[in-house]
DNA sequence: AATGAATGAGCTTTCATTCAT
DNA sequence: CATGAATGAAAGCTCATTCAT
């Protein structure tokens, strides 16, 4: 990567090639984008491309940089929640990931192609992923100790439940399955709660109608 | 496709060239495989691949028809445990999945890699996955009428639950990070049976060295 | 060329092979034609295609060869008006010209198309219209010891008239420009007979619906 | 067709390029050339070539546009005798046509080459023919109103009397048929005049070395 | 006589990158 | 800083022709 250009101006430009290299990136997919589209989108020349940038995959690297701060920024500002329910908690967790991926889904997208085939894509989305499931692993350490279910290893299970948030923002953004996104992080947050050993005080959420409370008939 | 070569000889070099195909797709990818790459590796030349097939895409969506075969092979060999207890067949398929999976892992690679992309690759891709969430929805919906809890949505917790499979598969046999399979199978299998009220009769397994059996009590 | 196998069989199939060649040249223009429309449209082998021709190129010579046998073959049946005027005779050749192109159109526009860079084919060309030139000049010199214009140069007016005709038969066939065939006979044969000074002793024919005047001043 | 790039450079590279290719095909034929051909006469790379045209296709279109205009420049250039016999105007207006034919004579055997199986370059050859015809139709129908043959019909006769010089042309300067330019247009002349019923008021040219009668100029 | 698998030179076209201006 | 003309290696693909069967 360039030093990186001093003057605002150059850094304009810079941030306006990034811009245009999202754009697309989005649209066409790594593969099939190519630098003279990226320099159209961009209203500049070929030539001014290299004074930013070293190639092609540098400049997806920046993006992905960019996409990682946004993802660690999206998902830890919040949570004023901290006199929440523990269930209360999961839950805005889970719905959190979905926001935050959603929100960066069509980079998510990019990152999911290359991610098979290049290795220093795929150690950045082995941090991402890792530091999602070590927060996910704390939270089930600091439950057991609290008198959740002990025979559930951390460190897997945060794998699993992380694993299962992930690929369904996966299906919901980037396969765009139709999917009700409430009954979808309800049912999540239920699996999880139910895993840890969390105790579920909130009414359900299906994609039925009209579902109050069926106790009646149980 | 073109019409596929009446006589022995042709159909072997038709399978010749798949072999061969498979192979460096699965070394270098998709986007970064050639023609050239293919006809060195089966000892042919360029003529002949395309006798055979019309272009890269064909030969790759003649492998993806053959993985999926493969894959529905695979998932469907019987297991005779119809005896045993809910839990056994339910870990039981887990650990089918996680075998099937592991048997064509590098072509799963290459299905990751086009699937953002290609619409006719993501068709496939939900297929495969649409028959193994519907198979675990079915488990669901019967487990529900034998006392499971009422209040999972079958088919949210079907995709969620096989999303978790999936994606633990994924993340062991192709990203290759460094898991336990014994314990990734029990993990996913106890989360699985609690979030589905399924009672757990069998040992706990851990990645821990001497784990038999603790706090009797507990 | 090959010596032309013996058997009637083989005979059948040389045959099926020209006529098959033929259908495809005229469809697709000598140079989108491959071997493989021609074969296949004649239900054979490629390796047949070469036990009864030498190339693509023989194939189109020995096609050329027919046409000219046919042209030739059109022009000279006879029609019995020996008897007729001049002027009638006049009529009748250019009349019969034109129904020849137009039944050999379709390769007519072959030869064309290849006559501009293949030294064979041009020679062939100009022998097609040699011939035709040859009895206009014989036509003119015999006309002439008639009384007809002695200062028309007979070899240079009977390329310049029979260029008008073969290019006229070129634009209503070739082209396809619409064209009402019984005023553009009706005109070149006028048109041609004032050139050499045969008088002209039949009623006029115009596109015109109902021509008016003309016997007043006859 | 590409933007065309602005700079001068670009615009004499362009200009190489056109050039280049016109040799080529002008040697070859359309056919024959190929891409390579016409990038290592220009001395530039392949690459090169794509910055400015499309294809092969492409830079033969620009080519005919270039052929169109310099037919229509050269057969507008004016040339002072309208106080001039009409016999005399007919002459010049065949010779010029003949002229304008000759200089741009290797193309339009390029042009003759492509008319038969490209329907744009068939509607751009009709348009040359009709601007032609269109003249030669005009100066009929004037001529008629001052007295010539009402019985001949314009359209017919001025397509029968331009294609007659079209194809003399074609004939002298494409096919290289060995013609005395000087006979040939006389010839014509003479036809036309007659045709049309113009007063032939120059002395007779023929090819024959030692033209007797003709006292009177003598 | 007939087959059709196999060839491979050669085609058109693409595109990341460079560098003189 | 910015340009954009130029590159050239390499890609995918075609097709007339051959030859072992």
């Amino acid at each position: 990567m360039r030093p990186g250009p001093p003057t605002v101006k150059g850094q304009r430009r810079r941030d306006e090639l990034l811009k245009a290299a999202q754009d697309v990136f989005e649209r066409e997919g790594y593969f099939d984008t190519r630098v003279t589209d990226i320099v159209t989108q961009a209203h500049v020349s070929h030539g001014t491309f290299y004074v930013y940038f070293d190639s092609k995959d540098d400049i997806l690297r920046c993006l992905i940089d960019q996409l990682v701060e946004e993802l660690y920024v999206g998902s830890t500002e919040e949570e004023g929640l901290h006199e929440a329910s523990a269930y209360a908690q999961l839950e805005a967790t889970i719905r959190q990931f979905m926001a935050v991926y959603k929100a960066n889904a069509k980079m998510m997208r990019i990152l999911e192609q290359v991610v098979a085939f290049d290795d220093e894509v795929r150690e950045i989305r082995l941090g991402i992923i890792l530091r999602f499931t070590e927060r996910i692993k704390a939270a089930i350490v600091a439950f057991q100790a609290r008198g959740g279910d002990p025979d559930l290893d951390p460190a897997h299970a945060a794998q699993a439940l992380g694993g299962m948030v992930g690929d369904y923002a996966f299906a919901c953004y980037v396969l765009k399955q139709d999917i009700d996104e409430r009954v979808a992080i309800a049912t999540m947050a239920r699996i999880w709660a139910k895993a840890v050993g969390i105790p579920i005080d909130v009414p359900v959420v299906t994609s039925k109608p009209a579902p109050r409370r069926r106790k009646a008939s149980a």
